[in-house]
DNA sequence: CTCGATCCCTGGACGC
DNA sequence: TGCGTCCAGGGATCGA
């Protein structure tokens, strides 16, 4: 039997206090892959992969090519592109066959995944399946309970070729590009702020709370949007996500920031996962409906329902794109 | 091309 | 206590 196969199961690693919604709150978007490129980079740069070892590979691309790509190279840097995790790969040494050029690991955390060295004397996580031995005596740990997350090992030219498809940073975007992607499409605002060829790194918490700060409604249609809305929908996401990012960055969660408003409080969520609680603005009450496939909180009366949706009548016919 | 529906997978919540 | 059922979601894929 494999060796990861049997879970050491660590007594009760992490206490996970609290509900459902508050385990969502680590659901990895944009903020918490930053937050955890940043944690990488203050330990991993320099170091060695001696050695691989693999558990469960359905959700990697190539699994041989990352046992054969990754032991020799050293990790010289981390980097986040959306809500992908980029380790930087150094040429093999003195390598004079394929393993000359640069490469990369590249890492999606899905909904569950976790990736962290630990010392390499500890046991292995419930469900990890990926642990690259480092020259330190540590191990870096891929573990991910529902294996929704991704893992594969590129050189440079096929790394480029897969980033390449997907849309805008969130966080850089022009006022115009962002327009532009917004209001030439048909499908709902929500399905575009998720479609990461539109956009990098949103998901589903930072989608709802970036349209109830905006006051729009997620099924409206992107090209129903006037261009003051798209605009004031791109300054709320990149203000939540940079807020986020502040947020997670520090570990103390009870810190009072610039607007003095206790973290606390700060980083509750306006709209997601608030079904049935008043809106902070109007007091409305909150609700959930399915957009694109997924569950959306807004407030009716901030972010008011298009009238096409609310009535019996349906989607008009002419929402025509431009 | 565009868009929506479906499926993958597991653990936790909930009902009986 | 224990079992079954439902549900969450990112993204690939398929069909309209």
């Amino acid at each position: 039997m494999h060796p990861l196969r049997e879970e050491g199961v660590l007594p009760t690693a992490r206490s996970t206090c609290g509900n459902f919604l508050e385990a969502c709150d680590k659901m990895p978007e944009l903020p918490e892959v930053e937050t955890l490129v940043r944690g990488l980079r203050e330990t991993l740069p320099g170091r060695r992969i001696l050695s691989v070892r693999l558990g469960k590979t359905d959700f990697m691309d190539d699994p041989a090519a990352i046992e054969r790509g990754a032991p020799g190279r050293r990790i010289e840097g981390v980097e986040r592109y959306g809500k992908f995790l980029l380790l930087r790969l150094s040429p093999m040494h003195g390598a004079a066959n394929g393993n000359a050029a640069r490469a990369s690991l590249l890492v999606h955390l899905g909904m569950t995944g976790r990736l962290a060295p630990s010392p390499s004397a500890l046991p292995c996580e419930k469900h990890t399946h990926a642990c690259f031995a480092l020259d330190d005596g540590r191990e870096l740990r891929y573990t991910d309970a529902r294996r929704f997350g991704r893992m594969a090992f590129f050189e440079e030219g096929p790394l480029r070729e897969q980033l390449r498809p997907l849309g805008a940073d969130p966080l850089d975007v022009s006022e115009e590009e962002f327009a532009q992607r917004i209001r030439t499409r048909r499908a709902r605002i929500k399905a575009l702020l998720l479609d990461q060829h539109v956009l990098r790194g949103v998901g589903n918490i930072y989608a709802d709370e970036s349209l109830w700060r905006a006051k729009i409604h997620p099924a409206r249609h992107g090209a129903q949007l006037t261009h003051r809305q798209t605009e004031s929908l791109r300054r709320a996401l990149r203000e939540i996500l940079e807020r986020a990012i502040r947020l997670r960055g520090s570990s103390i969660s009870d810190f009072v920031d610039a607007a003095g408003e206790p973290g606390e409080y700060q980083r509750r969520h306006r709209a997601y996962g608030r079904e049935g609680k008043p809106c902070y603005r109007c007091r409305t009450l909150i609700r959930r409906i399915q957009v694109a496939g997924r569950s959306s909180y807004y407030c009716p009366r901030c972010q008011p329902t298009p009238r096409w949706l609310s009535g019996q009548g349906r989607q008009p016919k002419n929402v025509t794109p431009h």
